[in-house]
DNA sequence: AATTAACTTCTATCGCGGTAGTAGAGATAA
DNA sequence: TTATCTCTACTACCGCGATAGAAGTTAATT
């Protein structure tokens, strides 16, 4: 399965970082992730190494510092981590899924009829066979 | 936070076996899993006492053999792992998982309304502040 | 030219999930 | 009674995410 792409916390903030800023160095990075984790220089720059021998980011020198870059999209991301976790715990049962997530949150009114015009649209698009 | 269950691939499997089964010996979880993964008997008992002292299992002897139980329900580990999920991938934004889930996956028509009819029925419990 | 600051690289540690081998205790069969 | 089988318990190992210190390099500043 090529394009499937599974990343832990830490290497998911990360990322969530480069796909805002486009690209940034390490400093930029930590600087982006402090707050709620105020980690070392080092940690950074070792997880981006890890990122990068696992092709999903990619470096070019600049002078002294290193930038780095997403080379996959979020949309690949969310699509395996979900899928992932929908087939562990709902046997793949997309329906399940969202009924737990509707029965354990508190949803909004508003939330709950932002949902109905989605699943209004999506009918619609299947019944035009996008 | 106390109750928060997160649990790994295996250790997941081998809790829905016990959820399953209500208890089980480590034969029994073996057995049960056989098929998708084959593993050593071993491998097993020794995931049950890793989930034992994690506090989510629980066993009594009978004769020689250890009978193994769930101590945590099913709808506990899923709102721990799928709040979390959400969290960490759409920032806690729910609304956002569902429309992912909904472009990510091919959702046939029938689910599509069996999803409708569950928003509904959502909102009038919200309604009737349930 | 020398020192300092900023960065990368290398290396190491810790904890944990997953996997399995080996030893020992109890039941059983010959 | 002894040999065998079946379990659990203990121990060890590997890979990896996370974290960071130490060392080396390059650029800037004085």
């Amino acid at each position: 399965m090529a394009g499937t792409h599974q990343l832990a916390t830490l290497q998911l903030a990360i990322m969530q970082v480069l796909w805002r800023l486009k690209e940034a160095t390490v400093a930029e990075v930590r600087e982006s992730l402090a707050g709620d984790r105020d980690l070392a220089h080092t940690t950074i720059a070792t997880m981006l190494v890890k990122l990068e021998r696992k092709g999903v980011v990619d470096h070019r020198a600049e002078g002294r510092a290193y930038i780095y870059r997403a080379l996959i999209e979020p949309q690949q991301v969310k699509s395996t981590m979900v899928t992932d976790l929908v087939e562990r715990l709902f046997g793949g049962n997309l329906t399940a899924m969202v009924t737990h997530l509707l029965d354990e949150s508190d949803v909004s009114r508003e939330e709950l009829s932002r949902l109905k015009a989605l699943i209004s649209r999506k009918e619609k698009e299947v019944h035009d066979d996008v």
